[in-house]
RNA sequence: GGGGCUGUAGCUCAGUUGGUUAGAGCUGGGGACUCAUAAUCCCUAGGUCGCGGGUUCAAGUCCUGCCAGCCCUACCA
């Protein structure tokens, strides 16, 4: 049966360049889409740049031109590097478009005919120097609870929650500004009205890995969903809301409308009905995303969907996060990966494969292991699969293909038989799984070619019709493994099809034989991995910043962001900085607390038998063996402060804006535990 | 505190509806070969299936308690 599929991946933010983490889901989501392609299936596969929001507006303003302009240099940017790794859309759109605009008018004619929208005035900070309100992230403060200083609106490194405006002495992220509270109308969805359709569509119909729609259910559908406020007072980068002016939809309102927007515009490109794709029983629609935005896509939007009549996702495929060795990817230690830089010293199609090695179906995490990384790619994939091809290539220059299959002791009926089980695994997107089995076959096929010896045939005129029995069935075995690879490795198969002049366009083809044709030069179709390579791209990604800056005027030209972050503090006498005991202290241990978020618990010394411990908020950026031994800088005469998890006697001074990005002060050689720092 | 997921050889993982001596690849050790990108092939090492109970004729596989790791939450979404 022919399928009609529409599959999306998350729309990348234009905040910011692709990195080796976006791509679990761009090359899982590719996979899946060329994998229903060669089997027949009409699918399309769309994406967009999100293009909304207060970050895109701050930082347009920050560099000095307009949105516009950066969201347009943004998606030229994300465009680029996903071509490069092989991920191939049908269209790739943006959310600020003029389709996207009208369809959120449409969903928002709905929402209101369907008594859904409700509107109530909230108290929120307000930047009086930016004007402009400020979501959570954009004020620090010190924490009500703890008494640490600069901490985030909503959380702080002690563990504590709470709403901005409880912080002492609040600044905006901004201009520094002391933000006042202001008042303001939001527009409301009052999702509690969808509970019903949202909890049948949550529990029935296979739309959801059951891990996540346990989570859904115990997290949210156990309680009254909370109305969803989906305005923003201007300023605001985005859509003004027709019948609210001077109000705009918040982005993560018209960014899953841009799935439809997007496709849209494939249509009228491709001469299509949009009601075929979005308003069709018959169509399947699939979305790729990440766990981070599960709530999302899981309930607001198909309550959208359902109350504007448009096709709910068949099924949300959600994945975990990439680490790179067991660790979450940090800028400080050069696993912050942009796709750009992996680039320069490494082939996609590693990468493409190695992912494809590890993902299964479920919401885990997956890890990059840099040794995992060179052994999967050097032995697998060329050792055994390119090598096979490498090995008779030479001879089947001369020999070509037979016009008849030699006996290979069931080689590739074999392989031709396990193509279902592959393509099941593909279909439950257990990529994992099916690589394993390709490779099973892989490691049937290379003991065929020792076994048959086809270089001494090479040396005997008589056996010239063995050898080109050989070379015949070492081919065909590739071809098929190639085949079987080709949802994961498009260059791979592109390289195949042209040595062996013949296209591979169809799953089905694995079942048949190639035969009597010439076979081309052989050319070299993946070379290894080489180590250095790896560590060249992890050191290069250590000091770059998020994205590339314009190039050095100077010698120095550090930015002026964290200045901007957080402005200098009001001026003080040596008197008042005399108060401040700063010393030299050791890290005795350090260890984590199992309950804490952030912290690490360490034992510092001040020198003989003076021993202080202080929770540091520093678990993201630190492991604990890294600490033991080390010099750092304490305040040590600050008031003890009972946290949860027991007495913290002090502070380790850091520098940083927190979590992974934290650097513990050091000190040079030759200072002593329990030294003052004047 | 609440919830979820995971825990099988040094590493990465498979183990179908519970059923004979728990599997694979890689690494390690020994050997072979030379067509091939020091690739390949053969042999070999090796595990109280996190720990303790329970159900059963029979449990890695079901139930339960505990332990460890990861993730999500903590009245924010």
């Amino acid at each position: 049966m022919n399928r009609k599929i529409l599959v999306t991946s998350a729309l990348p933010y234009a905040n910011g360049p692709i990195h080796l983490g976006h791509l679990v889901e761009y090359i899982q989501t590719d996979i899946w889409v060329r994998y229903q392609k060669l089997r027949g299936h009409q699918c399309i596969y769309l994406c967009a740049d999100d293009t909304h929001g207060t970050a895109i507006m701050i930082r347009a303003k920050n560099e000095g031109r307009s949105e516009e302009e950066l969201i347009a240099s943004m998606s030229e940017s994300h465009q680029r590097d996903f071509e490069r790794f092989g991920i191939e859309f049908d269209h790739y759109g943006s959310t600020n478009s003029k389709e996207n605009k009208e369809l959120c008018g449409v969903f928002w004619t709905s929402l209101r005919n369907a008594g859904l929208i409700t509107e109530r005035s909230i108290e929120q900070l307000y930047d009086p120097e930016a004007n402009t309100f400020l979501a959570d992230r954009f004020v620090r403060g010190t924490c009500p609870k703890c008494g640490l200083t600069d901490q985030a609106g909503d959380n702080c490194n002690c563990g504590h929650t709470y709403n901005p405006t409880d912080l002492i002495d609040p600044k905006s992220t901004l201009s520094g500004a002391t933000p006042v509270l202001r008042n303001a109308v939001h527009l409301f969805v009052e999702l509690e009205k969808l509970r019903e359709f949202l909890t049948k569509w949550v529990e029935e119909g296979n739309h959801l890995q059951t891990e996540v729609a346990n989570y859904l259910k115990g997290h949210f559908l156990s309680d009254e969903l909370r109305d969803w406020d989906v305005s923003r007072p201007a300023p605001y980068f985005g859509f003004e809301i027709p019948d609210a002016p001077g109000n705009y939809w918040y982005v993560w309102f018209d960014a899953p409308i841009g799935y439809i927007a997007t496709t849209q515009q494939w249509c009228q490109k491709n001469d299509e009905s949009l009601a075929d794709w979005w308003r069709n029983d018959a169509c399947e629609i699939h979305h790729f995303i990440g766990k981070d935005i599960t709530y999302f896509h899981t309930l607001f939007w198909p309550g959208m969907l359902q109350t504007a009549g448009f096709n709910l996702p068949t099924r949300v495929h959600i994945h975990g996060f990439l680490t790179i060795n067991g660790e979450k990817m940090s800028k400080s230690k050069g696993t912050f990966i942009a796709a750009d830089t992996y680039l320069k010293y490494n082939n996609p199609s590693y990468l493409r494969y190695f992912y494809a090695t590890k993902l299964t179906q479920r919401v885990e995490d997956l890890d990059l292991g840099l040794d995992e990384f060179v052994r999967k790619v050097n032995t697998d994939l060329v050792g055994k699969v390119v090598n096979l091809a490498s090995r008779v290539g030479k001879f089947a220059q001369q020999t070509g293909l037979a016009e008849h299959y030699p006996d290979d002791g069931g080689l590739f009926a074999k392989g031709a038989e396990a193509g279902e089980e592959i393509a099941a695994a593909y279909e439950c997107k257990d990529y994992s799984k099916a690589i394993r089995r390709i490779m099973e076959l892989a490691d049937a096929a290379n003991p065929y070619v020792e076994h048959a010896k086809p270089w001494e045939m090479k040396k005997d005129p008589e056996k010239q019709d063995d050898l080109q029995s050989v070379c015949t069935v070492a081919i065909n075995l590739f071809r098929q493994l190639t085949i079987y690879l080709a949802p994961v490795l498009p260059d791979l198969a592109q390289q195949c099809s042209q040595w062996l002049g013949e296209p591979i366009q169809s799953w089905d083809q694995s079942k048949s034989h190639l035969l009597g044709t010439k076979v081309g030069k052989f050319n070299r179709m993946l070379d290894r991995v080489q180590i250095e390579d790896l560590e060249k791209m992890i050191e290069e990604s250590k000091n770059t910043t998020e994205e590339p800056q314009e190039p050095a005027s100077s010698l120095f030209c550090d930015s002026d962001q964290p200045l901007k972050d957080e402005p200098l503090a009001e001026e003080i006498s040596i008197e008042d900085f005399a108060k401040v005991d700063l010393r030299v202290a050791r890290v005795l241990s350090a260890e984590h607390v199992p309950e804490a978020n952030k912290l690490l618990k360490l034992q510092l010394s001040l020198g003989g038998d003076e021993t202080r411990q202080v929770f540091a908020g520093i678990k993201a950026a630190y492991e604990p063996e890294q600490l033991v031994g080390r010099l750092v800088v304490m305040v040590a005469n600050l008031k003890p402060r009972k946290m949860r998890f027991g007495l913290s006697e002090g502070m380790v001074t850091a520098a940083g804006p927190g979590g992974a990005d934290v650097f513990i002060l050091g000190i040079d050689d030759g200072a002593q535990p329990g030294q003052r720092v004047h």
